[in-house]
DNA sequence: ATTGTATACGAAATCGATTTAGTTTGGTGA
DNA sequence: TCACCAAACTAAATCGATTTCGTATACAAT
């Protein structure tokens, strides 16, 4: 049935110490015995029980990874891009969907610590603000690493995009067509995430010495298209003009842009548009939607080798200190906002 | 550091079997007895260790999840549902992609096997003729449950949508209206799925008389809006007439929607079109487009179901037979097939 | 007094690997 | 010849639970 070690010993007529060793080639096994051993284990379709060299080793070879809402575009393909890295190195993942709860992150992060997975990629929902259970990841034996959407208050690996960077550009791109009067669409007002984000437009408006009318600063918690353009909606019955509008994502730009459309506006001459994400459906409406892409292939793999060089420096007993690693994310310009 | 029996049964001066036995409710063992080492583990934080216990009991309270695509709306929200339930019952869930591939399917798999989780739900790619690694899986310890694609050639536990008798309803649905010249984008010629597929649209043909002109059916391996566009483009230019349009998803029928309006067509009077997923952009477009709605909740809900029954009956050392589910899908009706 | 029985508990084996602490063998140098 | 050493191997302990089989106790029945 299944197949142990000490099929291979007994077959081999040595001892299931030796076979152990050869299999994870000790130094002081022979050449040949260890070449002899692996052919058997090969032969006979021999496979290490995991779970029991778990209780020697403490390694799972599993890896745990949290998204606040896998059902979106950029989780969904992040989180595929991971899965292809983490198995590629003879990990396997386990997905939990954290629902935009911080709650339900929690307890995540508990089922994850339970299951002693070697290590845990997480990234925040926007709700999150009590970062005890990081602290906690953060003293148990799996390694930690934030991405995305991190927090500021825990010290540990970061992987995260330019937030703050590329939404200044974005904005000095467009006050320097003439545009003041911008919209900002951000996610909410606790993530670290949007907060980097909005110290960008913030930044890009003082640089320019133009003020913000708080009242074009829109929090989302949907982000679909309907939530656009109701948006939209809000802000032309309130009588609050806007020049500029840039969004978290691109169905909340579409959605607005259907609005304005409908009332007679002229895009981009009258109203210039940034969404987020670059989804290809961008491409299709018309105008087509300017949208800041950020490389989720990238990220995924630097994510796992962060993991990879603090599994190494675990190994030889090192002390790892923690890096945050920034990756460019670029605008794509369209029609939207030339 | 870590929690043990051993430091129970110390503490509490008793055996580890008395420990193990009271947290697993053992009927040898006394109420009083059961009820102090249960407050006493709660105290000291005691969790069992999963890895450990596996070599008895050959449980690892995992399950993999195999999709062919996780990258699309329809996945990604399955995932997301199983996740929820997979958690609720005490479940841990791996999450594979195959990426359409049939290799990495046959890959994933085995690294599913090798881990040894108690049951493996997949949906194969569109891709998929050999069914050896899932003839392994049903010789091994982990039960499978295949949905949303399955296969008629295996004899296993299976959740589907009702292809077959969904489409032969939506096309009759099409030719009532006086459409007889449909337009048929299938994702495949070999998965199960589009086969049911096909084969209603071809029923319904067949009940009201009316012939198929093979050069209206079309495999679109994307399934994007560019792929819509294209593929109505290049109907148009070989001069097939269509008056009714069914796709495998929302998108192609957005795309090809743009096409013949561009060039003028009144839609849905001159063409009808009906899609798949019921996505909310679908209902931004203009026309709002008509689509087959899949309750993924529900079928999440029924695999769930499935795999707990199955191990309630192993446990019981009962022979299970095997079960195929079968859920409703509809059609929501809007103004692109009015 | 003896037998029977139900209840409550424990010793030890076990699951399948890893790892520690030796042991054996053969060769080297003084 | 003898001490020393490196290379190659192994017995046994160990990881943290479960499970089998057995024992002790109390009480009822004969």
């Amino acid at each position: 049935m299944k197949i142990t070690i000490k099929d291979i010993a007994k077959a081999l007529e040595i001892s299931t110490t030796t076979v152990s060793k050869a299999m994870n080639n000790y130094s002081d096994i022979g050449i040949e015995t260890k070449k002899k051993v692996k052919e058997y284990a090969k032969k006979i379709g021999y496979e290490p029980n995991i779970h029991a060299s778990f209780l020697r080793t403490k390694k799972t070879k599993l890896i745990g990874i949290v998204v606040p809402n896998l059902n979106t575009n950029f989780y969904s393909e992040l989180v595929a891009s991971l899965i292809v890295r983490i198995t590629k190195n003879g990990y396997l993942p386990i997905v939990l969907n954290s629902s935009e709860s911080e709650q339900v992150e929690g307890e995540n992060l508990e089922r994850l610590m339970r299951q002693k997975v070697d290590g845990i990629f997480i990234s925040l929902t926007k709700n999150t603000t009590n970062t005890d259970y990081l602290t906690k990841v953060m003293s148990s034996s799996s390694s930690l690493i934030t991405f995305s959407n991190t927090s500021k208050v825990i010290t540990c690996n970061k992987v995260v995009f330019n937030d703050r960077a590329i939404i200044k550009r974005v904005t000095e791109y467009l006050i320097n067509k003439g545009n003041s009067k911008i919209a900002f669409i951000r996610k909410s007002l606790i993530s670290q995430n949007s907060i980097n984000q909005f110290i960008g437009f913030r930044e890009a408006h003082e640089v320019n010495k133009i003020s913000i009318d708080n009242q074009r600063i829109v929090v989302s918690k949907q982000g679909t298209l309907s939530e656009g353009y109701r948006i939209a909606k809000e802000l032309f019955n309130s009588g609050i003009q806007i020049d500029g509008f840039i969004s978290y994502n691109d169905p909340l730009a579409h959605g607005a842009i259907m609005f304005y459309k409908e009332n007679g506006y002229n895009i981009p001459n009258d109203i210039r548009f940034i969404g987020q994400e670059n989804s290809e459906i961008g491409t299709f409406f018309s105008p087509e939607l300017s949208s800041i892409k950020q490389n989720l292939s990238l990220m995924a793999e630097k994510i796992m080798r962060l993991f990879l060089e603090e599994q190494a420096e675990l190994k030889q007993k090192k002390i790892s200190s923690f890096k945050r690693e920034e990756i460019e994310a670029e605008l794509i310009e369209r029609a939207s906002s030339i």
